[in-house]
DNA sequence: ATGGTTATTGAATAACCGTTCAAAATTGTC
DNA sequence: GACAATTTTGAACGGTTATTCAATAACCAT
């Protein structure tokens, strides 16, 4: 996962993977497949990893809107990490989404997901007066989102940590 | 470019690239020196081809945050249209941004140059009344870059163009 | 301990990649 | 129109890539 995240699925070579997976051909082959199940599973790791946090971070108790802040401010802080490799969903999508191939499908399913959370928590955010009657919470999700893989472009071009704060603070200040 | 556009650097092989060329091998390395140096000149058409028009969009005389708004809704348009293949720019970030390569450090510096226009703009537009007096055009700038990188991945993901036109308005009205 | 099953090893393989080069074709000049 | 200079051709090259596989080691139930 490490491995691909940094460098992408053309730039990863299998000897690269293996070193750092620290076993033999044999064995990846063994038990992946290919190099292309193997990135699928590398995918799905990161997934586990970082969008179920995600997940839980924006199902925390009170404030709807409150959840959806932290959200931002949690992937901000993510990217905004010198060390930031980006968003392994957001380079998938880059790296296949010219043509449509089930890689880039994962990737484009997952972050509808997030879409649709994100939505699902903006609406009760409305009902509770914590957003203005005129928001439509469909059109903020998906500003949202194109924010959030706005900051993983950001990140791989090492933005200040600056920046890529007062990038969030500024998608932030728009919803209210 | 097309080809380094629609499937990345790694993405295309030599025979991709010469059947598009519709030349031979000799004669792209006796032109381009490598593959590498090919694809620094297509980065250069592409930046001379659709850069320079948002410059030139711009310095449009009139309102300078109109200015800025016409130069949103362009690149919403260019992301929206359902064959777009995305930012060949952002592209470029993403593939070779792990390491600070001089692709991904000219990639970089073009949309730096892009921000700086942007930021000098919305200091006008600021000037002139249009934005509120406590807007910061910096911070501005940053964030409608980060909005078109995240437009690009959007696009890569073929997102409707309702919903990246959503985005764009969405950012717009951010603004004022 | 032993025998059978499973996992690991690492060298070998075939395909593809970017790149080169001598030969052929084209161009420009007098 | 002939000659030199340049450009184009396309086959060939070495290197890297992903992948395979027979041999080896590790494991586990009896």
């Amino acid at each position: 996962m490490e491995v691909f995240w940094e460098k992408g699925f053309d730039g990863a070579s299998c000897e690269d993977l293996l070193s750092a997976m620290k076993i033999n051909a044999g064995s990846m082959y063994a038990a992946f497949g290919d190099k292309q199940a193997l990135y699928e599973k590398a995918l799905d790791l990161y997934c586990d990893r970082v969008f179920t946090g995600l997940g839980d971070i924006l199902r925390q108790p009170g404030s709807p809107l409150e959840a959806v802040r932290s959200l931002i401010r949690t992937v901000a802080d993510h990217m905004a990490s010198p060390e930031s490799k980006g968003c392994l969903i957001g380079n998938t999508i880059i790296e296949f989404g010219a043509d449509l191939s089930p890689l880039a499908q994962m990737a484009r399913d997952r972050v509808l997901e997030l879409q649709a959370a994100l939505e699902e928590k903006l609406a009760d955010a409305k009902t509770q007066g914590e957003l203005r009657s005129t928001s439509d919470p469909r059109e903020l999700a998906c500003f949202l989102v194109n924010t959030i893989q706005g900051l993983n472009v950001m990140a791989r071009m090492k933005a200040s940590p600056e920046t890529i704060r007062s990038i969030a603070r500024t998608t932030l200040a728009a919803l209210a």
